[in-house]
Order: structure tokens, then C-alpha cells, then sequence
DNA sequence: CATCCTATGTTTAGCAT
DNA sequence: GATGCTAAACATAGGAT
């Protein structure tokens, strides 16, 4: 057969895809692409690192540089006793902090003069809530994923 | 300075470099691009991802990604204050007790600038991990079989 | 530190086996 | 389903800003 009928790489469109046969194949592909890719970032960086799946039909599948269980273990206990909030060395957004802020300042509120420390800046910050939330509402279509980069 | 100058990407050795400085924004890069494959294998998939970084330093950083209907599901519920439930982490429960109130005065303050300072992108990852949080806190509950690939 | 740039290494969509 | 192939899409090392 002539080799050189090969299409090359097509692009495709980012949204969920029907799981048929003939996607299945793509998608095993990328998750093993996944999972390489976790496993040189801890080769290179020497950090561990873990994957998790949950797949639609509730199926889990994993990659532990070291085992997930440890990795999770791990990710909890600097969560728990995470007060300190140093685990950011590289600018990427501190989920943990931002809630622990935000928890913070509504308590505050709870507590003490809502109406002083309700300043612009928090004022902006619920103002945000409210305009996720009218988003996912007019968004009623899923194909949308959630990204979480933290601490 | 010529633009053409550019080496283009270079074949590196798949194992522990030292993270200097050199290497420090390679390392960024990689992280990026890890959590970007993971976030689109969840939007092609529909399964939920999550990806955890824990640095030799005892740094972590993380990834999740959760469909936007379980994100609402989820959100709604909290919002609607439920005490007794159990994904109690750092005390959203606060959080969303207050909401309502919050919302009602910024909504009365409606005119500001609104998308600056805490944007939802925010609060969308906030959300996301700790969902998965919870997740893999019931998996481990229910000793569901999570596999495990060791390296 | 983030971001841009280039050139090139790497991944992968679509097919076929 | 896994594997092999091609070629286009994509990721990224090195360097500059």
C-alpha cells in the first residue's frame, strides 16, 4: 500500500466527542500522551506528580510518579495543615490562598462593619460571582471544562 | 535584534535538570502545557481530570477539571446551604451563607467596573478543586479502585 | 516572571493493518 | 484494542524583551 496517503495530524474541533470507535483510538492516544507527559515533567523536575481520569462512565484511571494514593495523601496534608500558604513559586494562581482571602474577608463582614469593609475590591470580587453565575446559566450546554491551576 | 535568530526547540535529555534559572521557565512551560493537555482531554472526553504537582520543595500545584453541570449542580447546592453536608473543607460553608447577602448590596452597587480584580476565572478554579478534593476524598472513602500505574 | 519569537522536536488525526 | 504510518498540528528550548 502506498505509505504516502497518510493525511497527517487533522485539527479538530475542542468540544466533547461522541466516544465512538473511531475516536477511541484518538483518545487513547491522548491520555497516554497525558500521562507521558506528567511523567517527564516529574523526570525533569523530580517532583511528584499525579494524574487522575474519572471518565463519564465513572471508570477511574490514574498515574502516579510515585503512587496516587501518596500523591493525594500528600496534595490533603499540605492542604490541611496549609496555613502558611507558601506553595506558589512560580506565579500560577493560588486557589487556597484566594478562598482563604475570600472566606477571611466575608467573615469579616459577618462580623464586623459590612458596610466599611465592603470596599471596591470586594465589591468587584462578588461582582464576579454573580457574573459566573448568570454565565453558566445562559451556558446550558456542557463541553466546557473547568481549569484549576493552584498553589 | 534579528528575530530570525531563534534556535528553535532543542532535543533535551529526559532527566532531572537542575532548576536554575536557566531552566526555570522551561519548566513553566511544561507545567502549562501538562495542565493544558489535561484540560483538553477532559473537554474531549468529558471525564474529570485533575493533576497534582508536588515539588521537591514541598510545593504543589494542581489541576482540575470537572464538567460545567456538576460545577453548577454543585454550586447552587452550596449556595442554597447545605450545613450538615460533609465536603467540608476550609469553610466555603461561610462563604456562601453570606453570599446572598453580599449579592444583594453589590447588585445595589452595580455600576462598577467589573472585571479587574478577582475575575472568575478565579473562583471557577476555586470551585473545581475542591470538588476534586471531595472526589477523590469519596473514591478513597469507598476504597473505589483507583488504578495505579507506578513508575 | 511573563511573553514573544523562531526553528525544530513531539504529538496526534485519520487510515490501514 | 493495539500498532504502524504520514503529515499537519502542536509544544517547546533557547534566546530576547
Amino acid at each position: 500500500m502506498d505509505k504516502r496517503t497518510g493525511k497527517g495530524r487533522q485539527k479538530i474541533e475542542m468540544k466533547l466527542i461522541e466516544d465512538n470507535e473511531a475516536h477511541t483510538t484518538t483518545l487513547s492516544k491522548r491520555k497516554k500522551g497525558l500521562f507521558k507527559k506528567a511523567n517527564e515533567y516529574s523526570t525533569l523536575t523530580g517532583a511528584d506528580v499525579g494524574v487522575v481520569l474519572i471518565t463519564a462512565s465513572g471508570k477511574s484511571h490514574s498515574y502516579g510518579s510515585i503512587s496516587i494514593e501518596k500523591i493525594t495523601d500528600k496534595f490533603l496534608e499540605l492542604k490541611q495543615g496549609d496555613r502558611q500558604s507558601d506553595h506558589d513559586d512560580v506565579g500560577k494562581l493560588d486557589v487556597f490562598e484566594t478562598f482563604e482571602d475570600l472566606r477571611k474577608e466575608v467573615q469579616a463582614l459577618n462580623e464586623k462593619e459590612k458596610e466599611r469593609i465592603l470596599d471596591k475590591h470586594k465589591l468587584e470580587q462578588l461582582e464576579a460571582i454573580k457574573l459566573w453565575l448568570d454565565k453558566i446559566k445562559k451556558e446550558k450546554k456542557r463541553s466546557c471544562s473547568i481549569q484549576v491551576n493552584q498553589v
